[in-house]
DNA sequence: AAGTTAAATAAAATCGAAATTTTCTTGCTT
DNA sequence: AAGCAAGAAAATTTCGATTTTATTTAACTT
């Protein structure tokens, strides 16, 4: 798998600040200094610009007029949207997906699933492991690439993405969890390749909706111990 | 009604050319010269690109790396995929704006809606009128704000705004379709106020679909007789 | 001491030019 | 004449510096 070279040094730097970004590299809310991040990368002001105004059109940073940028910050008001908003596009298109998909797609399921299902969920260290994000990013879209709808997938994934700024909250919680994430991929999986329309997305919804729930969950335990960091109200 | 004062040079940029974009005034798929557009609006290409790039992730222009920006080309695959994400998303909306849209969306529906109805479709010059494409998109917006979900208002007026770009493929004919855009607006505004969500959501589904047919059947007359313009596919 | 104003500092936004890359043109070969 | 190669022109991308705006610091007043 050999990594497709940018075309231009904006490209790049938009590529390289993404996974940091997405990595939870930066603290939500901090601000992003065009100047550091220049130097850091060996490029000139125009080029971190314009990777950051690609980025702030994803929503991963914001643009503050005269101000620069900062990473996008986290709210329980906006994770409570944005699943609100992932549940109800997301199970819309597993249904198209579910409609439409042929034997390609359900291979594509059953394929995804089964790379997530044999990838450590932790390194040896006990942190989330990065081979289990892209495997899990993976299964995600999979489910999705039956409805053949470029539009509709990617703005399922921008908004997947955005998700994955919230997943650094918890980290470190994110093993001990009263319930099994493998089951849930599985049900998903089984009742999607199964054509059970409403089974698959009662099974997605309960998913995406838990996943939050811990979240929030573990938000509230940071900020009544103190120890919350870029959670705004 | 003040227009905000632009903060930034690269902000009214944006804004301006944004405008033009939707009020059709280059060809789809046309190159869209840096040196030119800066010059025009009397500002250098760092504030046009960033305008650019602002305007690629709306998709409403095309980035070509190393080969600058195009106008998002237009083709009838992508109107039958826009359209299909726009019935998905919308409907899934409108729905959770009549279940969860208190008294001021009803209002705010039905001021829209009147507004609608006594905006002229065309103005004295057969054209279609400014004021009326206004009115439009507030009367689709606020069917939509009864939801209370930023994140999927804010995708939903995304998508309608690149349909927008459809729109001045039969800006001549719009007058003379056989159909009642002004009956179909009035359905859905009252089913929408009545919480009749089924009822509805068909009516919004066949708005749409009837748009998108029509501009079809126009695209096509136009390219078998050759005078397609930018039309790919 | 708290609050306000003014200077100094730091950062962002913009510019004009240099460096690449693409595109067009011209001349040459088959 | 068609195809190809080399050179010229044009356009994009990047840079380094200037200008403008925000932020911090310091001095001053109430």
């Amino acid at each position: 798998m050999t990594v497709t070279e940018p075309k231009t040094h904006s490209e790049g730097v938009y590529a390289s600040l993404r996974a940091e970004l997405l990595g939870g590299a930066f603290e939500p809310g901090s601000k992003l200094r065009l100047a550091g991040i220049g130097s850091r990368y060996g490029v000139s002001l125009s080029v971190v610009r314009e990777a950051m105004t690609r980025l702030a059109g994803e929503g991963l940073v914001q643009a503050l007029p005269q101000r620069g940028f900062c990473v996008a910050p986290l709210s329980v008001e906006d994770l409570l949207d944005l699943t609100r908003a992932r549940v109800l596009i997301e199970t819309a298109v597993l249904r198209e997906s579910i409609g439409q998909g042929g034997l390609d797609w359900e291979s594509a399921v059953i394929a995804a699933h089964h790379t997530l299902q044999r990838t450590p969920y932790t390194t040896s260290e006990g942190h989330l492991g990065g081979d289990w994000s892209v495997a899990h990013h993976a299964f995600h879209k999979a489910l999705l690439t039956g409805a053949k709808s470029p539009r509709l997938e990617s703005i399922a994934t921008e908004l997947r993405d955005c998700s994955l700024l919230y997943q650094h909250w918890s980290i470190d919680i994110a093993h001990d969890l009263d319930r099994d994430v493998a089951a849930e991929h599985r049900t998903i999986a089984e009742l999607a390749v199964a054509r059970d329309a409403d089974g698959a997305v009662k099974a997605l919804t309960d998913h995406l909706e838990r996943t939050t729930a811990a979240l929030l969950a573990y938000a509230k335990s940071n900020t009544e111990s103190g120890r919350g960091i870029g959670i705004s109200a």
